[in-house]
DNA sequence: TCGTGTGTTGAGAACGATTCTCATTCTCGA
DNA sequence: TCGAGAATGAGAATCGTTCTCAACACACGA
C-alpha cells in the first residue's frame, strides 16, 4: 500500500515507464490534484485555476494515466467524468453518491463483508463466463444538505 | 412484484398519472421495447427500426418515464445512456459489465448476501448522514467473447 | 555540445450524445 | 364541438470529449 505523496509519484512514474510513457509536469500536476482531492474529481475542477493544465492536455493525459493503471474513471450519473487515484495507490473503497447534487464521498465497508462479497461475486462471474476483475459498489441516497 | 406485460403497462400508467402525465403511444412503445429487451437498452437501439420513436421524442419520453419512477438510467462507462425498467417492475438485480465491449447482463445475488449487505450499507450511510439509500453493485470483467 | 528522432503540448476544430425550440398535432374535459 | 394544455418531431443548439497539427521539449548518439 502506497500512501505517502512521494511514494505515489514514484509508483506512478514506474507504471508510466512500464508502458513507455514519461512522467511530465502536466501529468504530475494532475496526479497532485487527485492526491489533494482525496476523492473523485470532476474534470471541470481540474481545468480551473491559474496553474490549470490546458483542456486538451488534461483530457489526453488523464487517458494516458488511466491506461497506465494509475487513475480510474469513476462512473457517475452526472454530465461529466470524474477520476480518482487507482486503488493500489489509496485503498479499496466504495462511494456514497448523492442522487440530487452529485456529490461523492468515499466509504469503506468492513473487511469481513468485503471478503464474503468478493467470494460470492467471483462465483457469480465465473458462472456467467465472465473473467471477473473487480466490482463496483455505490451507495445512492441524499446527502445531509440535500435531504 | 409485477411481471406480466399487461400488469406492467397498468402500473406504468398509474405512475404516470400520479405525476400528471399521460401514457401515450410513444411511451408505451418505449416501455414495450424495454420489456422485450430483458436488460439495459442503449438509446441507440431504441432509435432504429421502422416503428422507432423519433429521436427527440425518445429522449424526452425516457426522461418523463425516469422521473415517474418507471425506468432507471443505468450508469455505464460507455458513450451513451442505457435504460432498464424499474426494479419494482422486474426484480432487484445487479449487472455484469464487460469492461471491453460494454455488454451488460443482469445477475442476481443470493438473498442472504443481499440482506446482510443491505444492513451493512444502511449503517454506513446513516453514519455519513446520507438518507434513503439504495445501492448499485456491478461486476466488472471480461465477457466470454472478449476474454 | 550539437543535431535528430520521438514523445508532448496546447489552441482550436470536429464530433456526437443529449437537450432545446417551436410550429403543428393530439387529447381530454367542458 | 371547442378550447386549453400536453405531446410530437424535425432541426438547431449545447457541451463534454476527442481529434488535428504545428510548435516545443526531452533522451540519446555522434
Amino acid at each position: 500500500m502506497t500512501t505517502g505523496r512521494g511514494e505515489v509519484h514514484q509508483t506512478v512514474e514506474g507504471r508510466l515507464h512500464r508502458v513507455g510513457q514519461r512522467y511530465t509536469a502536466n501529468r504530475r500536476a494532475l496526479v497532485d490534484a487527485l492526491i489533494a482531492a482525496r476523492g473523485p474529481v470532476a474534470i471541470g475542477d481540474l481545468l480551473v485555476g491559474k496553474r490549470a493544465v490546458p483542456q486538451s492536455s488534461a483530457y489526453r493525459n488523464l487517458s494516458v494515466l488511466e491506461e497506465a493503471g494509475v487513475i480510474r474513471r469513476v462512473i457517475t450519473a452526472g454530465d461529466f467524468a470524474r477520476f480518482e487515484l487507482d486503488e493500489d495507490l489509496t485503498e479499496h473503497h466504495h462511494h456514497l453518491v448523492c442522487s440530487n447534487c452529485g456529490r461523492i464521498e468515499d466509504v469503506e465497508i468492513p473487511a469481513s463483508v468485503e471478503r464474503s462479497l468478493g467470494r460470492t461475486l467471483d462465483r457469480l462471474a465465473e458462472g456467467a463466463g465472465f473473467a471477473s476483475v473487480g466490482h463496483r459498489l455505490d451507495l445512492i441516497g441524499r446527502c445531509r444538505s440535500c435531504a
